[in-house]
DNA sequence: CAGGTCAAGTGGAAGG
DNA sequence: CCTTCCACTTGACCTG
């Protein structure tokens, strides 16, 4: 099984877990952070304790997310006791529940996880809860945000097979990739949406301006039609006034003549056509 | 301390 | 029925 090769080597808290996690209840019940019995990081000496250098890094990548504890959440290491790194740390790794867990959590877990979890019995996950059943934040490194966009730029949704890859890769939860995932798919929606409503909002501006000057066109002929009846009452059979562009169209005078005095616009014109979320306004005015 | 960010929980819909 | 996705929400943490 992938995740289990590659947790493997993830063994954050795998000693901490025989001292302070009850790995037999997937999201309930864990007392993750003993801090009066977890001791000191300096205490904590990772050869003593290979369980705190997960193992699977191999490459520093438990290195990382050590820094990243520190770094990210500004955690003073010396004054703080290890329980507080120890909770980052655990937080990484963690199986993401509430002690309120619902039963659909439940089910990811026993499908996902439970397995591994009682396979290995010294699960390498710890939960984020602390004794109180308060949640923790995890905080993705920035290598792993940087390898789950790199991946999001390739294919925003993953099927299985990827997913597992890829936490296995970044030292993490199928299911905490998964939910990377969605959360990202919606961040880019709302951006999305966010520039559709800019765009909206300038269009609709755009449009305001159009029908007040249309108005303001509208009003102007009326006034010239009171002011001329007889006039425009013979030309009005023979002359289109495109009151966008204010020139005639070809249509043949009173007398029969087709040859316009005016020039004529040579193309409709399509007001909108500018905007492509108003394209399928297809207004023609000429 | 208020507001923002984001990982994660929840419930419903859709697809197989 | 199960899984996956999405919309909405929650809560921990960060920042000005």
């Amino acid at each position: 099984m992938g995740i289990e090769a590659c947790n493997t080597g993830l063994v954050l808290g795998l000693s901490l877990s025989s001292t302070v996690e009850k790995p037999s209840k997937p999201d309930h019940d864990q007392i993750p952070n003993k801090i009066p019995s977890f001791p000191k990081l300096e205490s904590t000496s990772f050869d003593d304790e290979p369980s705190l250098t997960l193992g699977l890094s191999g490459g520093g990548r438990g290195e990382s997310y050590l820094v990243m504890a520190a770094a990210t959440q500004k955690v003073d290491v010396k004054s703080t006791v290890g329980g507080d790194l120890y909770r980052q740390a655990s937080s990484l790794s963690a199986v993401s529940s509430f002690s309120s867990g619902k039963v659909k959590r439940a089910r990811e877990i026993s499908s996902e996880e439970l397995m591994e979890v009682e396979k290995k019995n010294n699960s390498s996950r710890l939960s984020d809860e602390d004794e109180e059943g308060v949640r923790k934040k995890l905080r993705l490194s920035k290598q792993q945000s940087a390898l789950l966009e790199e991946s999001f730029k390739q294919h925003s949704t993953l099927n299985p097979k990827q997913k597992q890859a890829l936490a296995c890769e970044l030292n993490m939860k199928p299911r905490q990739v998964e939910v990377w995932f969605q959360n990202r798919r919606a961040r880019t929606k709302l951006k999305q949406n966010e520039a559709d409503c800019e765009l909206l909002k300038k269009s609709c501006e755009t449009l305001k301006d159009e029908n007040r000057r249309l108005q303001k066109e509208i009003q102007e002929l009326k006034a010239l039609k009171l002011a001329q009846p007889f006039q425009l009452h013979m030309q009005a059979p023979t002359l289109a006034i495109c009151p966008s562009c204010q020139t005639t169209t070809g249509v043949a005078d009173a007398n029969g003549n087709s040859e316009d005095p005016y020039p004529i616009s040579s193309k409709p014109h399509h007001f909108y056509n500018n905007n492509p979320l108003l394209q399928h306004v297809d207004h023609v005015f000429c």
